[in-house]
RNA sequence: GGGCGAUUAGCUCAGUUGGUUAGAGCAUCCCUCUGAUAAGGGGAAGGUCUCUGGUUCGAGUCCAGAAUCGCCCA
């Protein structure tokens, strides 16, 4: 397709720009041209050379980038974000912003552990255990070290400009942090060799040495945490607390209120039990009976029994109390000899029939006692003597009914089962009314002990049994299936249990209100995320930050036998409070197992202290890159310098629990200052038809298909164009549907103009700055260099207030602009012939104009595409292709160019602006016209009739050639008796009369619209006010407030709009239907033309044959269609036998045409 | 259960302090332009602006209630 220039040619070929072809098949083009592209960058070293160019500027640009998990190929809903971040990246790098251009990675964590876990055939933290942890930690950095290779090559891939790590060492490193992480090796940056174990090394990823991306697994990262975590402890905010919290049964960890997003609540049927509990000792007294009868039923019935409602049985077990509603009314129904006690609006859970007794308030009940359903099970009976341990003196404790005000009638019975040991609120309520509490499960799920039957099976797995069991003791009453929402693991989907336990928090009661203040002076983007944040803020439980898992922080808790515990801040720190196992940690990453082997002195009590087996929440680990990546604990200069970012963007469903909040907290802890000034957030993507992407639902489009099928160019586009506060619903036809209305015109502009200037051999000036707007171009010149003036200040300001959208529409618009008006009405200033004086000098202004518009829109689009414009970039200025670079070491990228700035528009380019917007209305109506008579364009006509205003009158006379052309008319003429084309219509202008007439409004509609129209008008015209009568009275309206609209007249093809109205005159003359049959040979001769593959400049013989009209029209416009269609000689053929060459036969308006041509022999222009 | 938001053409969405005949893109059909273009232009069809009530001279827009959906939080 394209061909490299030999070094023998002459001047003026060398000045020729590469041939360009307008390929139909330009999806699979544009993905080649993208991998010539990424070579052409790599050979350049393009990225290198501008940070060179761009290190120690005077002005920053502060990019934070959140970390990207690695743990998985990347997605196309990554893609987007990227877009975002390398967008922001490459603008003001033209814009001269020095830049730290670090990308980042998320590493440490459950996501990868489950995945590691997956892989092995791991089904439980005792085969981690059995297996070796210190194997698995290093699998963990393994599947973080592939990941973020392939990450980085999918980034690249998209034209993300960032200081990537190579892949190969990537994978190298992750190789050997498996096979042998003590092995010393050496990597070499900027010519010097870093030395130092595989795992010494992977922990400094990112460092100022190494370079690259960071992972938030590095030894500064962790160890900065660490300091984070120190100044907590000073300000008292560490501590551990017992709660019943989420727990992943499968991981064996708690839940975090941050993870329990919606995400993890699903719909799962499960079991609901209404059990039957006996009941002990009432106190009916404030009972309503229906009768002194129902009175002594319920007196002398056998039992009385609470009835309790769960949707998770396998707390049943667990009971301690059953709570009512205090101000919600209960049945007290009789069944043969039982009576029951339930919500009295939740009747119809009774099986069979039933007679009410009586009702009682909620309040009423509190007190009562039953007998627990389990009391059997030793469970009870050790949390029973518990509770006697710590209440000596006291009677035991009974099970009874309390009040709670969140019991509601509208599921169950209205009586609730409460099992402290076993559920949040339950906990809750248990301390409140200082209950004891079972807690029935081990970390892995199961039953413990104690549990009889129960002991040793999966909580999840019980409901079958709970029910056999209750029935043996007579506590059964029904059990139905009920669909609820569920929390599930949002790593694995395990339906969760609650579990009491241990976990480490920090206390939000002062933080929170300080993070409050913090957040409020970042600027979020779309606003309503200071809101979601500030909600989450003030709702927010203290943080849980321990996990009792593997990979992740090793939280710097040491705990010693007394139960006080002491918090580190350094490694430094650490080493000299270490008394055992410093040897044995020396030269790790501070990760399980090693650091775990340390242990440190109470320096008063004496007391060795261990750490905490837990490790961090991921989110620390995220939270602290503000500080981590900008060298805040040594190189305090640095961090000033980049602190606090300029900007930072993800997608915000989640974030705003996430990082952007553990962002926050951990600036807020640190310096009390906001880590970034600016949040960009962004909605979900979604597929075309609005679902969620799942591989498992067969509607995922994966990054790299994507990017060979549609281009990273035109995803890049598709994600810049979207509102950030919609969801982007991602599919082909989308993708499609950019690439043919923006990429394909613009392309084509493109190679119009490159394959016309190489005909002409026309050269670029070499001071085109010094003719910018020169004021003896055409009209059309001027007004797409006014547009593009525009379109730069729409461009720069859209990007400058972070609004991609706004910016990449404002470029639609003038792209098509360009296709559709500009190229469509210049194509023939660029055929004229070179011997004319006028004409040769016309063409170099069109030439010139769009030489300065397609290298202007190159420089505005390059932080959109990067692909497409540098491909055309190279060409237009440096006329070679990406695919041999001359120069590599000095060749300009258009990423290396200035970011066009744009003067402010003259009065004059303002006019011709609404001028030409004048031209095309006017154009348009007579399109209209032409469809509505069936006078096709191509038939010329005589006259457009016009009615306008004077002003549009004077913009339609100075572009009148461009419009007679386009409407393919003779002439146009302003019509003096208006009232032949139009009628009018007489408005009160609603604004202004409305408000002052009020109630009296509608007569003055009715009158106006009662008086002659053409009166009106001419009144207003004249500036008359008009008199109009009302009921009782005569008012005058000022003729400012009085609308006057020309109407096209019905009944003839005419067509109006914004006060202009058109129509055609369609008498035809012999002369006419004459150019136009010739029109139509001149078409149908071009399309031979291309069909046969003839280039745009060679000559041709015609020969045709054609009825007997049709050759005498041929005959009258010979000349025309020699010149229109490049033919040396038009000649009649006597046969259909003598035309040669390729043939055409076609039959028009009742005309035969058949048509032959052969290339003449010689091209001379 | 609480909070926020949404509901406008077959689909995706605009619709500015209430004001003339409610728009765009995509998709469909017809016509058309084309010597850069799979683009463009004209037209057709497609709307009880979710429903009910209210305020107002006038409501897609404001108010109240209902329904459905989404998001956030319990």
């Amino acid at each position: 397709m394209i061909t490299e220039m030999s070094q023998g040619n002459s001047h003026r070929e060398r000045f020729m720009f590469q041939p360009v072809s307008s390929q139909p098949n330009f999806a699979a083009q544009l993905a080649e041209q993208e991998r010539d592209v990424l070579a052409f960058w790599a050979r350049t070293r393009a990225f290198e050379r501008l940070r060179e160019k761009l290190a120690g500027a005077a002005q920053q640009y502060s990019f934070l980038d959140g970390p990207i998990t690695a743990n998985n190929p990347m997605g196309v809903h990554h893609a987007w974000g990227r877009t975002y971040k390398d967008l922001w990246q490459r603008y003001h790098a033209m814009n001269g912003r020095d830049q730290r251009w670090q990308n980042g990675f998320d590493c440490q964590g459950l996501w990868v552990e489950v995945n590691v876990e997956k892989d092995l055939g791991y089904t439980s933290k005792r085969d981690i255990e059995a297996h070796g942890v210190q194997r698995f930690i290093n699998l963990c950095k393994q599947r973080v070290l592939n990941s973020a290779a392939l990450q980085t090559e999918q980034s690249i891939r998209l034209g993300y400009w960032m200081d990537w790590n190579d892949p190969t060492e990537l994978r190298m490193m992750a190789e050997r942090i498996v096979d042998n992480p003590e092995q010393m090796i050496a990597v070499e940056r900027n010519g010097t060799l870093i030395r130092g174990s595989v795992e010494q090394l992977v922990g400094q990823l990112g460092s100022p040495e190494l370079g690259g991306s960071y992972f938030t697994f590095s030894d500064e990262n962790n160890y900065q945490i660490w300091g984070m975590l120190k100044k907590c402890y000073e300000r008292g905010w560490i501590y551990k607390g017992s709660d019943v919290i989420p727990w992943c049964p499968r991981c064996a960890t708690g839940i975090s209120q941050h993870e329990m997003d919606t995400e993890g609540y699903k719909d799962r049927a499960d079991t609901s039990v209404v059990a039957q509990m006996k009941l002990r000792r009432v106190e009916a007294s404030r009972a309503i009976w229906r009768s002194e009868s129902a009175r002594a039923a319920f007196e002398t019935a056998d039992n009385k029994y609470l009835l309790a409602w769960t949707t998770t049985p396998w707390t049943l077990p667990a009971n301690i109390l059953a709570a009512v509603g205090p101000k919600l009314k209960y049945a007290i129904a009789r069944q043969a000899h039982e009576v029951y006690v339930l919500g009295a609006q939740t009747l119809k859970t009774l099986k069979g029939d039933y007679e009410v007794l009586g009702e009682i308030e909620g309040s009423a009940l509190v007190g009562w006692t039953y007998e627990g359903l389990f009391d059997d099970l030793p469970a009870w009976a050790d949390a029973s003597q518990q509770w006697r341990d710590r209440h000596p003196g006291q009677p035991a404790f009974e099970h009874q009914v309390i009040p709670w005000d969140e019991v509601s009638e509208a599921e169950g019975t209205g009586i609730v089962h409460i099992a402290p040991g076993a559920g949040p609120e339950d906990f809750q309520l248990g301390k409140q009314f200082d209950a004891p509490s079972i807690a029935p499960l081990a970390e892995d799920g199961f039953y413990l002990d104690g549990f009889g039957p129960l002991s040793g099976k999966f909580a999840h797995d019980v409901a079958e049994l709970i029910i056999q069991l209750l029935r043996d003791r007579g506590r059964f009453y029904r059990a139905d299936q009920y669909v609820h929402r569920y929390p599930h693991c949002w790593r694995d989907g395990t339906p969760l249990v609650y579990r009491l336990v241990d976990e480490w928090y920090i206390s939000m009661n002062e933080l929170r209100h300080e993070m409050i203040e913090v957040a409020k002076q970042i600027r979020w983007i779309p606003d309503f995320g200071l809101e979601r944040e500030l909600d989450w803020l003030r709702n927010m439980h203290d943080w849980m930050i321990s996990k009792k898992r593997y990979w992740g922080l090793a939280l710097p808790i040491w705990e010693y036998p007394d139960g006080s515990f002491e918090v580190i801040g350094s490694k430094e720190e650490l080493k000299a409070r270490a008394v055992e196992g410093w040897e044995e940690f020396e030269g790790h990453t501070p990760h399980r197992p090693h650091i775990d082997k340390i242990k440190i002195r109470h320096p008063k009590t004496g007391l060795i202290g261990t750490r905490i087996p837990d490790v961090g929440n991921p989110w620390l680990d995220a939270g602290i890159v503000a500080y981590s990546t900008l060298r805040y604990r040594n190189d305090p200069d640095y961090w000033r310098k980049w602190f606090p970012a300029d900007f930072i963007t993800e997608s915000f469903p989640g974030q705003f629990r996430n990082w952007f909040y553990s962002l926050i907290a951990m600036s807020t802890v640190l310096e009390n200052k906001p880590p970034t000034r600016t949040v960009l957030g962004f909605a979900t993507l979604l597929d075309a038809k609005g679902k969620p992407m799942h591989k498992s639902s067969g509607n995922m489009i994966e990054f790299n298909e994507a990017a060979d099928r549609a281009g990273a160019d035109v995803m890049r586009w598709l994600y810049a164009r979207q509102a950030y506060d919609d969801n982007l619903l991602f599919g082909w036809e989308a993708l499609d549907e950019v690439r043919r209305t923006l990429f394909i015109p613009l392309w084509n502009v493109y190679a119009f103009f490159v394959n016309y200037a190489n005909i002409d051999k026309w050269e670029p000036s070499t001071q085109p700055e010094a003719q910018s707007r020169p004021p003896a171009y055409s009209s059309l010149d001027r007004w797409i260099l006014a547009r593009l003036s525009q379109v730069t200040s729409q461009a720069r300001a859209a990007l400058d207030d972070y609004n991609a959208r706004a910016a990449a529409l404002a470029i639609e618009k003038f792209v098509d602009d360009l296709s559709n008006w500009y190229v469509r009405r210049s194509r023939r200033r660029f055929w004229r012939s070179e011997s004319d004086a006028a004409g040769r000098a016309d063409k170099q202004a069109a030439y010139a104009t769009l030489y300065r518009v397609l290298t202007t829109l190159c420089r505005l689009m390059a932080p959109f595409t990067p692909f497409l414009t540098e491909a055309m970039w190279q060409n237009l200025v440096n006329r070679q292709t990406v695919q041999h670079p001359a120069d590599a070491a000095e060749v300009q990228s258009v990423h290396h160019q200035p970011y066009p700035v744009a003067d402010p528009l003259s009065d004059d380019e303002v006019k011709l602006l609404r001028d030409t917007a004048i031209a095309r209305t006017m154009v348009n109506l007579g399109h209209s016209t032409r469809a509505q008579s069936g006078f096709k364009v191509r038939q010329p006509l005589a006259r457009a009739l016009v009615v306008a205003d004077t002003y549009s009158q004077a913009a339609i006379r100075a572009q009148e050639d461009v419009i007679a052309e386009e409407l393919n008319v003779k002439r146009i003429e302003f019509v003096e008796r208006e009232g032949e084309l139009v009628s009018y219509k007489i408005l009160p202008d609603n604004k202004k009369l409305g408000p002052q007439f009020g109630a009296l409004f509608p007569q003055v509609r009715k009158a106006l619209s009662a008086l002659d129209p053409n009166q009106v008008a001419a009144a207003v015209k004249a500036g008359e006010a008009v008199e109009v009568q009302l009921d009782d009275r005569t008012v005058s309206l000022p003729a400012g407030d009085i609308i006057v609209q020309a109407m096209p007249r019905e009944g003839l093809v005419v067509a109006g709009e914004n006060g202009i109205v058109v129509a055609m005159d369609t008498a035809l003359t012999e002369s006419l239907v004459y150019e136009g049959l010739a029109r139509e040979v001149v078409r149908r001769i071009n399309d031979l033309r291309k069909s046969a593959g003839l280039n745009l400049t060679d000559r041709i013989i015609t020969t045709y044959t054609a009825t007997p009209r049709l050759a005498a029209a041929i005959d009258a416009f010979a000349a025309y269609i020699r010149d229109e269609t490049l033919s040396v000689t038009l000649q009649h053929a006597q046969t259909p036998s003598d035309i040669t060459g390729q043939t055409a036969s076609d039959t028009f308006d009742g005309e035969s045409l058949t048509i032959g041509a052969v290339r003449a022999p010689t091209n001379a222009r």
